[in-house]
DNA sequence: CAGTAGCCTGTGACCGGTTACAGGAATGCC
DNA sequence: GGCATTCCTGTAACCGGTCACAGGCTACTG
């Protein structure tokens, strides 16, 4: 398929840009007619169709997007909404991937994908003002921390939302596309257990996010399911950066030097584990076997590569877009999981 | 300074929200009193400005967003703009840093950011005829390549721009805001050359972006001020990605083992080629240094971790933003240089 | 006291689309 | 031929703001 590029007819310089009364006239039917046949939905003679059309392209006309937008009352744009603290927010390539795939799903359905990070106070006032405000006709809202006052406050405001991972205590009134993380959990965690060890250790993320919860639900079945105790000590919690998985490792170390694996609910976690385990002289895998989650763009590269569950960032982008859409006209709450697999690479191979 | 977040008496849920003659009428005033209060250019007396701020703080008004922008003809929003294919997009953190400078910059003056990606053919004609069509007031275009054509035809649709680096062949008519690319390049081969270095090679960027011609000329410049001669054997180009570095490291080695330092253009490139030289068992910094660019989030992590040269990213995005609503106000076209620093770690110490 | 300058306010036109409504033309049917 | 139906089109109202203009009121000046 080649991709014929249009060569826009640029409407001469320094003349305003035309109306389509202007269409309307130069093609000689009612401005009216020229709308419907923009639209399309409506029934108009394929003469005047066909009028209008070459004088659109004679003028050059495009049409003005506010005033479509304040008679029709949408604004053909979508908020992405980012509510992690900022040192977070690009460390780890996970939300790069998701915010390329949401521009990709969006751009697709003629949606505009505006970009508003809320970290701060004041940004978090102004992007409630602005998002109830009707700029945007939905929001695309990235791994929400469950005690957030912003959510209640978008809630109330009735803007159409679709979450990225569950919600908790949301349920029921924000949409959400999620991984399947608790079978994502348990795989990894099985695939340790089947390479025979037996002292594994978890490092969680927050315990107010889907992720974190449910990551480390699918620990305990896989323990659980294989008859092996759960030992609290093994468990640590991190905060998803490099800097707390490092932490958490060393945390974990200390309580029992003889750990033989650790499920990781990130990457970027797993990356800080890596270096502690470096540092402290253990062998991965030989020692310590260490399997991550999210097969972003770190896992490839870390010293050794590593094993990971995939979280398909790309497939969670466009359902949530999908989804989000639906909630605009109308669709109630709903959740979607999408299915995760074990990527095995050096850390913890077959 | 207390953030104090004002709760926002969401209008009644189910009725519509409430407009500006609304406002007027509890007021009891005319609704261009209302308009001038928000506004606040025009003559309006003490107890009309009482009664109209609160009787919007009664109604719980908000202005609708595409009714203003289709009265005043500004949109409020500035399109960022990002032409690279896909797979660099994500990999560099600069991208990201970049993007989340110029948010913060943008939501600073109440602007808000729309993220356009122009990767494949569909999504450039997309692109064109969203910009040319007045959606937004201004474009921040990120790392242009000269030979583009959506650079002629934003220049013809006469859309205000700013980039990011130098615009080879459009000096005169796109602004810009460039790190001092030459002076850094000079100043990282300085270094290695004080180092008692001096089979220096050089993996440069894209010959057709402003950072890739300007920092192989600060090699140059080097070079010769030390009285040293230029070997193109010693000059190797890359494409800003990982791969492109390691596969430029390895032609500079197969065309000079013996080389003993290496500026790379790019963190993301110099990390290929530090995993090449590893591989090849040349030990960094003992038998080769290496320097890059940008001082990006990967360059503290490398192994060993990167002597770099800084590219103040949330300096330029902060510059990018300013001159953007220069140029929105009609400024004639201007290229602002932010000066570059070294940062010396492990790849060359001091 | 007339004239004028400075405040303040309301009316109405306008931005550029969408869409309800009414009506004209053509067709089909009795 | 009369009438309903279907197709097509134009007029006008509307979305919710901004802003030019005209005009009223007060206060100051000569």
């Amino acid at each position: 398929m080649t991709a014929m590029i249009p060569t826009v007819p640029t409407p001469s310089p320094g003349r305003k840009r035309p109306t389509i009364r202007d269409v309307a006239r130069e093609a000689g039917v009612s401005y009216a007619t020229v709308s419907r046949v923009l639209n399309g939905r409506e029934w108009v003679s394929p003469e005047a169709v066909r009028a209008v059309r070459e004088a659109i392209s004679r003028t050059g006309y495009t049409a003005n997007p506010h005033a479509r937008s304040l008679a029709t009352g949408r604004s053909g744009s979508i908020a992405f909404l980012l509510t992690e603290p900022q040192h977070l927010l690009f460390e780890d390539p996970n939300f790069s991937v998701l915010l390329r795939s949401a521009a990709q799903a969006l751009s697709d359905r003629e949606l505009t994908l505006i970009l508003m990070i809320a970290s701060t106070p004041e940004e978090r006032s102004r992007t409630i003002a602005y998002l109830s405000g009707g700029h945007v006709d939905g929001v695309l809202l990235v791994s929400p921390h469950s005690g957030d006052p912003l959510l209640s406050q978008l809630v109330r405001a009735e803007v159409p939302i679709v979450a990225c991972g569950r919600v908790l205590g949301f349920e029921q009134v924000i949409s959400s596309v999620m991984a399947d993380d608790r079978n994502g959990g348990r795989s990894a965690v099985e695939h340790l257990i089947s390479a025979g060890r037996t002292r594994i250790a978890t490092i969680t993320g927050p315990q107010d996010t889907g992720g974190g919860v449910d990551r480390l639900q699918g620990y305990h079945d896989a323990l659980i399911a294989h008859g092996l105790t759960i030992d609290p000590g093994l468990i640590a919690h991190g905060d998803w950066s490099r800097e707390s998985g490092a932490a958490a490792m060393r945390t974990l170390l200390a309580h029992d030097p003889g750990l033989d694996a650790v499920f990781v609910a990130s990457d970027a976690m797993a990356e800080g584990a890596l270096r502690v385990l470096r540092e402290a002289g253990r062998d991965v895998p030989g020692d310590v076997r260490v399997v991550g989650f999210d097969d972003s763009g770190l896992a490839a590269t870390t010293e050794p590569p590593l094993t990971t569950v995939r979280h398909p960032l790309d497939r969670v982008a466009d359902e949530m877009v999908r989804l989000l859409t639906d909630v605009i006209a109308g669709r109630t709450p709903l959740s979607i999981t999408v299915p995760t697999t074990l990527v095995v690479r050096a850390s913890s191979p077959l």
